[in-house]
RNA sequence: GUUUCCGUAGCUCAGCAGGAUAGAGCGUCCGCCUCCUAAGCGGAAGGCCGGGAGUUCGAAUCUCCCCGGGAACGCCA
């Protein structure tokens, strides 16, 4: 039974509000020294017309003690629970051992589907710096979702088609050669689509070129299909070794050319239900009555929109997932355009509209202004990750040049080091990309919790908890810390998949290991007295376990050795 | 102009279903390896929580106004 609840309960029965409540009262004090929990007063004093220090006074008095709560004691307003440490370790670390890596999870998505439209590469452009928070925050979120007992079906929806397919074959037709594209891949399709701006600045007749080499793709031409083609798996080859840096897998690549064929049935729908009005030879949606703009659906000359397209990739993975969330990790650019369709979903009739979620995020720029794919100022991810490797295998020359299968490790931590990167901060906030801090491994960072976590197995290495153990070597500040935030971790897990913030779990992550760091260096794992070690061995093996569980819901591996 | 997001230490950020002295990391300065990985640990310096009103016993947290910054705003995605 959690100490958190029996607390509760005996709240309310001495104070004459709800256990329910009473749990939700209930907080954490400031710091260790005030007790395990804290009830704040304030909230009785109305009901009972005392003041709270008076009330927290009197409830001192009468309360009756828990089996495993060590004592209560009023301090001002507030009713301090001290916990007996012992029996907290005892109750966390057990936990730990018996859910092993499914601690923190629970069974709560019951195995309904949630799908994870992220990442999204479009074909023919750079696969850069930009893609990364999409990358790494669906990929979390994917893992997240999957320990809270959900189905995921990560989705990369491609950016497979439109009119710059047909500007990129025109570059390569007119510009291009096979050898340079076939040696370069992507950097030179960049280069022709650069060029094809630039001199469509000076020649108009280049766009109406471009859209004739588009209408061919459409048409089934087989030229300018078996290119377009050929771009798009040249494309997807290079995407995949950036993938498969981060072990990241999707369950469909279905992009944009996929719903071609989906949208007359968006378009029929819309209009039986009497939502479509033309407007100046457009067919919208009006939303002004809910201060939006027009959701535009069809195009004067009836081509149809990505708003579209992205209402018949929704209907269509309804139909085929029947998923119970839907969410799109797609910068915050595009909050209005999200916000459109999913209100046309909603008047379309669809009860699930409101299963859709935009997990919206900030942008990415550069020290020296922002990215460009037209004018070719683009930082390449697979760079970014290659530099942090490069930078991994020179520490580890230098501190552990003995290691074995120092590639293995290197690119673990070194790519760590960038995923971690993207999924510190609180989704929102906007970056500016700085090598320095990509390649900074240096306190908060993904290199520092696999460090604490390859410190672990070090000294688990050494031996390995056996037989009955004594809680009480634990109850000292430092393990204590420790016992505390792998405690607290489920609850970090859980909030992180209601608000869509994989940073909750970084952080939680973080909170063990300085615990378990200070823990290392306070007190030796390795005491001479055999119950000193096997119970402090033990709390090392339940930290280490937690750490690589953490590591691992947020796209990280958790290397023994570094 | 309208809508929307953001503004906390030199820098990057936590804290924001209101509560006990506002926390980390980086950077700076000072300490700690004859002992389990120093990618570590400790300490110091550094804040009218953008400004002003209001709600409240209590506001970094909620409301309104202002200032500063980002983004979006009909046939691109």
């Amino acid at each position: 039974m959690d100490f958190k609840q029996v607390i509760a309960d005996v709240i309310a029965a001495e104070s004459g509000i709800s256990a329910c409540d009473a749990l939700d009262w209930l907080e954490t004090p400031p710091n260790p020294e005030m007790g395990d929990y804290a009830f704040p007063c304030f909230k009785l004093a109305k009901q009972l017309r005392k003041a709270p220090h008076q009330i927290a006074a009197d409830l001192e008095k009468i309360i009756a003690l828990p089996a495993g709560v060590e004592k209560v004691i009023a301090d001002g307003p507030y009713l301090n629970f001290y916990l007996n440490k012992a029996r907290l370790a005892e109750q966390v670390l057990q936990k730990v051992f018996s859910e092993g890596e499914r601690y923190g999870g629970s069974s709560m998505g019951g195995g309904r589907n949630v799908c994870i439209d992220y990442s999204s590469v479009n074909i023919a452009k750079p696969f850069h710096i930009g893609h990364l928070r999409s990358t790494v925050i669906g990929h979390a979120l994917y893992r997240i979702y999957e320990h809270m007992g959900y189905h995921c079906i990560g989705i990369n929806h491609l950016g497979d088609w439109g009119t710059q397919f047909g500007k990129m074959i025109y570059a390569y037709q007119t510009w291009g050669c096979k050898e340079d594209v076939e040696r370069e891949g992507v950097a030179a399709l960049v280069k022709l689509y650069v060029r094809f701006h630039e001199e469509a600045e000076k020649d108009e007749r280049l766009n109406d070129a471009a859209r004739t080499w588009f209408k061919k793709i459409e048409d089934g031409d087989p030229e300018a299909v078996a290119l377009y083609t050929w771009m798009k798996e040249l494309t997807l080859r290079e995407a995949a070794r950036v993938y498969e840096m981060l072990d990241i897998q999707f369950d469909s690549y279905a992009g944009e050319s996929f719903y071609n064929d989906k949208m007359d049935r968006v378009v029929s729908e819309l209009q039986s239900k009497r939502l479509l009005n033309l407007d100046q030879g457009a067919q919208i949606v009006d939303l002004s009555a809910w201060k939006m703009p027009p959701c535009i659906i069809l195009r004067s000359d009836g081509a149809t929109l990505y708003a579209t397209r992205d209402i018949a990739a929704a209907l269509y993975r309804k139909d085929t997932y029947d998923f119970d969330q839907c969410l799109y990790v797609v910068a915050y650019q595009q909050d209005l355009h999200f916000r459109q369709w999913f209100k046309v979903i909603e008047l379309m009739g669809y009860s699930w509209a409101n299963r859709l979620t935009h997990v919206s995020f900030g942008m990415v720029s550069v020290n020296d202004g922002t990215l460009s794919t037209r004018k070719g100022k683009v930082i390449y991810l697979i760079d970014v990750l290659r530099a942090a490797v490069q930078k991994t295998r020179e520490i580890m020359a230098e501190k552990s040049p003995d290691l074995a299968d120092v590639d293995a490790v290197a690119a673990q931590v070194g790519v760590g080091a960038v995923v971690w990167n993207g999924l510190y901060n609180g989704r929102i906030k906007d970056i500016v990309f700085d090598w320095d801090n990509v390649l900074n491994f240096d306190g908060e960072t993904g290199p520092y919790a696999q460090y604490t976590y390859a410190r672990a197995c070090s000294v688990l290495r050494k031996a390995q908890p056996a037989g009955a153990v004594d809680y009480s070597v634990l109850c000292d500040a430092e393990p204590s810390a420790v016992v505390a935030a792998i405690a607290s971790f489920p609850d970090a897990v859980r909030e992180a998949m209601e608000k869509n913030e994989p940073y909750l779990v970084s952080r939680a992550v973080i909170e063990i290991c300085s615990a378990f760091n200070r823990f290392y260096y306070e007190q030796r794992i390795m005491a001479d007295e055999p119950a000193v070690r096997n119970a402090r061995l033990t709390l090392t093996k339940a930290a280490a376990s937690v750490i690589k569980t953490g590591l691992n819901l947020i796209g990280l591996t958790a290397p023994e050795r570094m």
